[in-house]
This record gives C-alpha cells, sequence and structure tokens, in this order.
DNA sequence: GCGACAG
DNA sequence: ATCTTGTCGC
C-alpha cells in the first residue's frame, strides 16, 4: 500500500495486552456500530407505567411517592484488577427501593480483548453484563431489578446509543445511564465540557442543581444534576423504557451521596471483591 | 494536524 | 478505569 517510504516501515504485529491500534480493530468497530443502528430501532423513550405510576397527585413529599409500585432497582459496574489491562471484575447489584438496602449481589471475573474507546464503552460491557443479567433471571427471577442504573451514558452520546440503552434494549429492562463524567457529543459544538461546567455554575449561583443538557440542534440529551451537597455534577440521560424527567426523579431519590446508591454499590462491593480476591490466590 | 475522550 | 492514608472540616 502506499504510504511513507519503505524506510518508517510499521512493525506488522501489535496485538497484545495493552496496545491500542485502532487501525486493527476498525473493522470491528464498524460492525458494531451497524448492529448499534438496528438496535437502536427498538429504543424505548417513554416512561414503563407499571413502573412508574404516579401515586396520589401532587403534594405531599414521600419517598415513595412518585414510584409507590417500584420495589427493586438495579446497578452495574465493572473494576480493573490493575494485573494486565484487560483483567476485570464485573458487578450486579440489586437494592430495595426506597430502602436502598442490597439483596442481591453478583460478581464476575472477565478479560478484555479490545481497548476501551470513547464512545464504544457497550462494546466491551455489554455482553458481561447482559450475561449476568440472564444468570440473575435464572437463579433468581424475584430479585430480577424493575430498572437498572448503568455507569455510563444512555442516549447522550455521539449516536444517541450509550452502554445504558444498549444494555436495556437486549435485556428489556428499564435502564438510566449515570456518568461521572461529562461525554461530548460532535454534532453539538457548543455542548462542550468548559461550556457545561460554566453553566452548571450559573445554575448553582442561582440556587439551582440541574441543568439540561440542550444542544443547538434543540435535542434534549439528558441533565447534569448535582445532587445535594455536591458542585461536581453526574450526567443522567434516558436509557430503555423511561424519560428523562423520571429518571432524573429516580436518580436523586437513590441519592445518599453523588453518585445513587445502586451504582455506588455495584462500584464498592465490586472493588471489595477484588480486594479479597488477592488473599485466596486458589481458582 | 489538533482537540476530545462515558469507563 | 487505576496508582493511594491520612487528614482537614462541616
Amino acid at each position: 500500500m502506499s504510504s511513507t517510504g519503505p524506510n518508517s516501515t510499521p512493525p506488522p504485529e501489535t496485538s497484545e495486552a495493552g496496545t491500542l491500534d485502532h487501525g486493527a480493530h476498525q473493522h470491528l468497530l464498524q460492525a458494531f456500530q451497524e448492529q448499534q443502528l438496528h438496535l437502536r430501532n427498538q429504543l424505548v423513550t417513554n416512561d414503563d407505567l407499571r413502573t412508574f405510576q404516579v401515586h396520589g397527585s401532587g403534594e405531599g413529599p414521600s419517598p415513595t411517592f412518585h414510584f409507590p409500585e417500584l420495589r427493586l432497582v438495579g446497578g452495574v459496574d465493572i473494576s480493573f484488577t490493575g494485573e494486565g489491562f484487560g483483567t476485570a471484575v464485573a458487578g450486579l447489584v440489586v437494592l430495595e427501593f426506597p430502602s436502598m438496602n442490597v439483596v442481591y449481589a453478583k460478581f464476575k471475573e472477565c478479560r478484555f480483548d479490545l481497548p476501551y474507546i470513547p464512545g464504544y464503552l457497550a462494546f466491551r460491557e455489554v455482553p458481561i453484563l447482559q450475561g449476568m443479567v440472564r444468570e440473575l433471571r435464572e437463579q433468581a427471577p424475584e430479585l430480577c431489578p424493575q430498572i437498572v442504573l448503568v455507569d455510563g451514558n444512555g442516549v447522550l452520546h455521539p449516536r444517541g446509543f450509550g452502554l445504558a440503552c444498549h444494555l436495556g434494549v437486549v435485556t428489556n429492562l428499564p435502564t438510566i445511564g449515570v456518568a461521572k463524567n461529562f461525554l461530548q457529543i460532535d454534532a453539538e459544538k457548543d455542548l462542550t465540557v468548559a461550556r457545561v461546567r460554566e453553566r452548571m455554575q450559573q445554575i448553582l449561583d442561582g440556587g439551582g442543581d440541574e441543568l439540561a443538557l440542550v444542544g443547538q440542534s434543540g435535542r434534549t440529551w439528558g441533565a447534569a444534576v448535582c445532587t445535594p451537597g455536591t458542585t461536581k455534577p453526574i450526567y443522567i440521560s434516558t436509557g430503555h423504557r423511561v424519560s428523562l424527567p423520571t429518571a432524573v426523579t429516580l436518580v436523586r431519590e437513590c441519592c445518599k451521596f453523588r453518585i445513587p446508591e445502586p451504582i455506588r454499590m455495584a462500584d464498592q462491593l465490586t472493588r471489595q471483591y477484588i480486594r479479597n480476591m488477592a488473599d485466596r490466590p486458589s481458582a
């Protein structure tokens, strides 16, 4: 092929743990994109009324006021062990709503062949998480969550189909995306990290705590929310079978700290599992 | 070429 | 994501 001269000939081999060769996986990413475009047609953006039916009509701040039918909320997270860049542990937890008591927690060791690429998080994480949801349904169907909070974005994503959407569609479970950092969307040039931070500060100064993430196109991608006592927002977006207003309300009601409990527990317990793993190397 | 970059 | 204990403060 034509490129540079025969002098600076690039080495043919690159595969090995930690080597990020986007070119070598270009075809896989393209296939993955096409798969996503099909799945995206199945995305549901309105509320699942059985889960989110509103109780009463408009007064009295009760913890369960908005979601009288909601009992179980799930949370998923994947933590890395440090032993090789592809070695990780995935966690799926289920909490009781609104007590936020953990009633189910499962972990699974796994390895990744492909690197993390912004915009393609689902490519790595969906397979393992989908398997864990299937296992839960088989082993303890009575503990299957009515909705799952995912550590990553929903429609707040370059192709409008982040990890939360993807996991929601393939499992047919309602999902909400909760990201700890803002992912810029190429098409919305005005929605940059700096601008969002700036506008969020204005909201805070005005006594508010929530910023609608509306791009120049007019589309609402999600919301930046500073949960009580925090200045650094979390970025909430719809995954599947839920509306943004409902997603924001539910996430708020799951927050004891900055990160909603289901995700915080999934993260915390997964790390704990990794620590205990080191003591017992006997496989 | 440069910047941006969920976990 | 991860390297990392104690510590300053409401």
